[in-house]
DNA sequence: TATGAATGAGACTTCATTCAT
DNA sequence: TATGAATGAAGTCTCATTCAT
């Protein structure tokens, strides 16, 4: 009766929203998209099966949500709110940041790399990935051509791929990944 | 009227084998391993379906066939019979090389990374794969032991990851990606 | 609006799974058992082929659990649950009894002899088919025992093949086939 | 030229087919007859898939031939050739008969049960087995009547049942069917 | 006569999705 | 909101049979 009510309600769907999504990203992460079904999804959250259409429309759905959502969270980290120029310091902050937020959240990367091996997936989520890419370029190219670099444009399209082969490699065998040492020297190159 | 000799026989399946495995190769690459059927690749065959299981147990067989194929390919590019140490001629070529190679398949590489974010069939080329790794990582190795670099083995991990990001926007977007420069920008760095 | 109770479900299931495996039954027992589709069955039955495996994992654990079925409703038969001895009365009354038991259900018999004689679908039910005969041989021989026979094993063997025999030829053609006279002849010479 | 070489054509040929049928029985027998493929028989018998329909139109066309054949054998067994009556040594001699020529070929004993548990195949011999059927029970029926006997053609059809039960142990587990002794009880029985 | 590549119908099975409750 | 029975399209795979050689 009271707002609060609808609050809890709304409280309710989204935390239920958060668990399917988390336990399908894990899922889709071990497992892979297409081996992993809605049955195991519900399994696993301890949910039913119609449930899950009551959140979301389909099983595209659900990874095309994960993957926005976490392309909003990267966007942030991108979001320069500066005065155009960056430091040595920001791009070093930068570079750890990038590398922690990988190690944050493995299941992820594994997914932002698995939608590109899926063709059909990626098109669900192009266009947020391409300002994402533009994005992140654009304040990498920028850093570059204010260090006076000779091809700023290429070297952050390097810089970016670089960032992209260890985060292939980390999700690959995060074990064995000398995460610090390449850090160390990554920063080394740059700064 | 009389039965085709043996030769004819072998000639026959040996070059509907690789028509499969090529037709097959391009599929996986632009559609997915998973959304691509076998009835598909037959109709781009132009064969029927039944007939790939003449020549392949299994559509894992053909995927798996696929990569073991071209690793077998790659591990003689890595195969250094040589002194043991490199020049930095050597290395050069090498990275051109990889270049090289990389651009002569992409298709291949597409399914090169596709194998790693499809968990289950990763399994199936596991040992080829790590033998791969092995030898080219150690090839690297060597090379940054005999320039006297501060951590070889982390340096050619390094390298390891730089070139597998190369590849992945290589193969995700092959006509803005700028080659060369990129490819002039590492043989720097590492030369 | 609210779901169905546990044991609505539980009831929807008892019922479906059953009316699957007696159309099966039937069908299996008309058309044998590689002759007969799960699409046939899913038509004969009203239902959907893919609503089959959501009661029995293949066609082959549907011909089991008919067969398992079948012989723990025969194992309480031959249950004795008695003194050890029988009389001529309970012979006489366990005879009558095995007929009534065969005609009550030719399609099951059809299927018992059916699955000696495709090889592999023995394989599924041997456990539950050995207890059997053994507890039937048992029985029998006990009988012949307590009565003096010469070599009571050969005669309980004998008298099971016997019953076997008859089974065949009842459920091959039970129109024909004089099962009271038969009975009768069988009784005379074991009584 | 001379007649011998289409004699000796003749003969390759009727040698082949046996091989074909025998290999097909013990396959059929030992697999079960839908599991047991047209490969699998031409790879055990050395020769091609093709080759087998030289000398049958269809799979059924095997086992069919393979099933008359073994009729006409029984046949001539049942083939009185006689005076009308039989006696006590005559029917003794049929019953050991009988048993010989069940243990000569249990595989086509497998075959002969089994073929009554595939409705289908049964259509495709049933003329001969009748023929078979009332030969056999009309020799058997014809003793009992000489011996005044009181229901002749029940005694007849029982005897039959009795037979065909045997068979079924004996096919079943010829290792631990008491042969022997079982045999002595039938002509105790009969003679 | 003999081969085995090739076909295609049809089998079993899976699973995203719907819907009555 | 929540359940899971039910559907049906689509996939993988098998195999009797044909046919060019």
């Amino acid at each position: 009766m009271s707002p609060r009510t609808v609050q809890q309600y709304e409280e309710i769907r989204e935390n239920k929203r958060n668990l399917i999504m988390e336990t399908a990203l894990e899922l889709f992460a071990c497992e892979g998209y297409y081996t992993t079904s809605i049955s195991a999804i519900a399994k696993k959250a301890g949910i039913s099966k119609g449930l899950i259409y009551n959140y979301f429309e389909s099983k595209e759905d659900i990874i095309k949500s994960i993957m926005l959502k976490g392309f909003n969270d990267l966007l942030n980290v991108f979001d320069p709110d500066k005065d155009g120029t960056l430091t040595k310091e920001e791009i070093r902050y930068f570079i750890e940041n990038i590398f922690t937020i990988m190690y944050s959240d493995l299941h992820f990367w594994k997914l932002y790399f698995m939608v590109f091996m899926q063709p059909l997936v990626l098109g669900l989520v192009e266009q947020q990935f391409h300002e994402l890419i533009h994005r992140s370029l654009g304040m990498m190219e920028n850093y570059f051509r204010v260090r006076g670099y000779k091809d700023p444009e290429s070297e952050a399209i390097l810089l970016g791929a670089i960032l992209d082969g260890i985060g292939f490699h980390l999700v690959m065998d995060p074990e064995n990944f000398p995460v610090d040492k390449i850090k160390g020297r990554i920063i080394e190159i740059y700064c």
